[in-house]
DNA sequence: ATCAGGTGCAACCGGTCGGTTGCACCATGT
DNA sequence: ACATGGTGCAACCGACCGGTTGCACCTGAT
């Protein structure tokens, strides 16, 4: 059940950049698109698109597929759990503490 | 209500390092610590720490208050919540497009 | 066969990151 | 007064990151 580390690792460095994030946004809506598609309407070259896709892909958050001379890049939002339920459990354990200290405080000092 | 988007910037790129993460986990049980306490049971320097501690600060999970001639950092988990609110959203996004595409398909071609 | 569009590969650049070391500063206890 | 322990500041290092450019490659349409 250990979360894997460094997966968490990956989806969070990929999460940080948010040209990565308009990405993952776009790539929600829209079913698939090329890296050249939505390079478009990206402020940045093409090939910056592809490294971003790459990194995206190893932190397991989307997946290409050619299709005859094009890659076509889907979502897949499941990796996002991992990292949410990391958050969840700091917040999770931070609650905890804070009712611990609430009880031991109403317990009469 | 939009969301800050450098916010959860910061807030992914301080979440992406393992060490970072392993500090929140302690200040999450711990009610605080100081850099030098946190330092000897993590395999790096004090000043790696002091680094560190610094960007979880500027990203708002932590808040450093000093008391005589030591600071103590303590854990803000609330901007956590910006982080998980974009993930939700994208998350959502994706479901409704997947819904949506189902129901189509239902619709019988 | 040839031409165009999409992709892949590689080198390069400035900047930031994680980490180190050395030293100065300042508050505290004796 | 002085030594001690915690903190802060600064420089340095190798590595990686975001981005660019140039060019080679392959696929498909004419």
């Amino acid at each position: 059940m250990s979360m894997r580390d460094d997966r968490v690792d990956a989806v969070f460095a990929a999460l940080a950049d948010p040209t990565r994030r308009r990405l993952l946004d776009k790539l929600a809506v829209q079913p698939s698109a090329t890296a050249t598609e939505l390079a478009a309407a990206e402020p940045v070259s093409r090939q910056a698109i592809v490294k971003h896709l790459r990194s995206l892909d190893e932190a397991g958050l989307v997946m290409p597929s050619r299709t005859g001379r094009e890659v076509r890049y889907a979502i897949t939002p499941e990796p996002l759990e991992d990292a949410v339920g990391w958050m969840a459990t700091v917040g999770a354990q931070w609650d905890r503490r804070l009712a611990r200290l609430r009880g031991r405080l109403e317990a009469g000092h």
